[in-house]
DNA sequence: AAAATATAGTTTGTTGATGAACTATATGCT
DNA sequence: AGCATATAGTTCATCAACAAACTATATTTT
């Protein structure tokens, strides 16, 4: 049993937002609004992808990360380098190895060399993995359209649009941090 | 040097956002929308979260969760239970003993025995640690300001909202699971 | 042509989280 | 009073990520 969900998420988030509150009116200076914010999609976000990362197991027996690979294979004609499939997944090159590692040995991809540049390798989704993929996207489907109701087309735009917001400022501060 | 940095979050997020679109159209009944929209969250919260990280652990010497930790015990007159602590920052009770050990390590907390329940015990912060807290909330506020530059009021209302309402979604499929 | 620099992928050790199991204690039920 | 159940906090093993360093190869510069 999962040794987090005394609470649920929505009673966690309106006692962290209590708190901060609280501890703001003691500290001078401290952005109280943009705080709870922050951090509840930082609440929010992994919750999500953990729930998500359980149902995959369950049904899959690989990890979500795993699973987001056979997505972006799939969006790239079935095939793609690992720097490659990092760089559109935000993940780490290291981290990468481990994933093709974990699909190559079930059999869902396979990794090639490639022709023309002997330091990269391609990474090729397999006919089984195509399969578990159409396997799991009814369930998929159902499942985000349960965790989206009660959020409308134009919240969901807002949202986005926010969210790439955020990508920029923070790209940008880490640009001045170098 | 970072291997994640090869592309900025921006970038990662179109390719991502093309790669999913892609996979979609062969791939019949994919909510693709929901998908991007979900995996956009996915992204900028971790990443967030990791350049939050790594000011509080260059300026404090503690990690991301500690330091909210110290926020949080300020929000609760000074102490609180880790079991409260946990449930607050929807974290696992493991995690808080974890985190507690780190800022006792370091004098910026307390933990004594609870006098009515010997199960418990109450996490404090000390003078040490509401001075750390002080000393970083400048930098805290200027971070977050950058950070939600061009993102107005309503907007940030919008996404509180949609937050909540993925919250509320999340806990009632938990709810349906068990 | 040779040297310097950059890129691709991997290996290794570390980190911060989790899940399970444990001990100790409190509460509720009979 | 005694037993069953629940809660609090800890310990331990595991996992999924990272950072650093490495080897091999390609490209650029001299």
């Amino acid at each position: 049993m999962s040794q987090i969900a005394q609470r649920s998420l929505c009673e966690s988030i309106e006692a962290m937002e209590s708190a901060f509150r609280s501890a703001a009116s003691g500290i001078d200076g401290l952005p109280v609004d943009d705080v709870v914010l922050l951090r509840m999609l930082q609440m929010v976000a992994p919750a999500l992808e953990a729930a998500f990362g359980r149902e995959v197991r369950k049904h899959a027996g690989i990890g979500k990360t795993e699973f987001r690979t056979l997505l972006l294979l799939l969006g790239s004609d079935g095939c793609a380098a690992p720097s490659e499939l990092s760089d559109v997944d935000h993940l780490g090159r290291a981290n990468m190895t481990r994933v093709a590692d974990a699909l190559v040995k079930r059999g869902l991809a396979t990794r090639t060399a490639d022709a023309d540049d002997r330091r990269r390798i391609s990474l090729c989704i397999t006919a089984k993995g195509r399969k578990l993929v159409t396997r799991l996207v009814p369930g998929i489907a159902s499942g985000e359209t349960a965790v989206f109701e009660g959020i409308g087309m134009a919240q969901r735009r807002q949202v986005a649009g926010a969210l790439r917001r955020l990508a920029a400022n923070l790209d940008a501060w880490n640009r001045s941090q170098r």
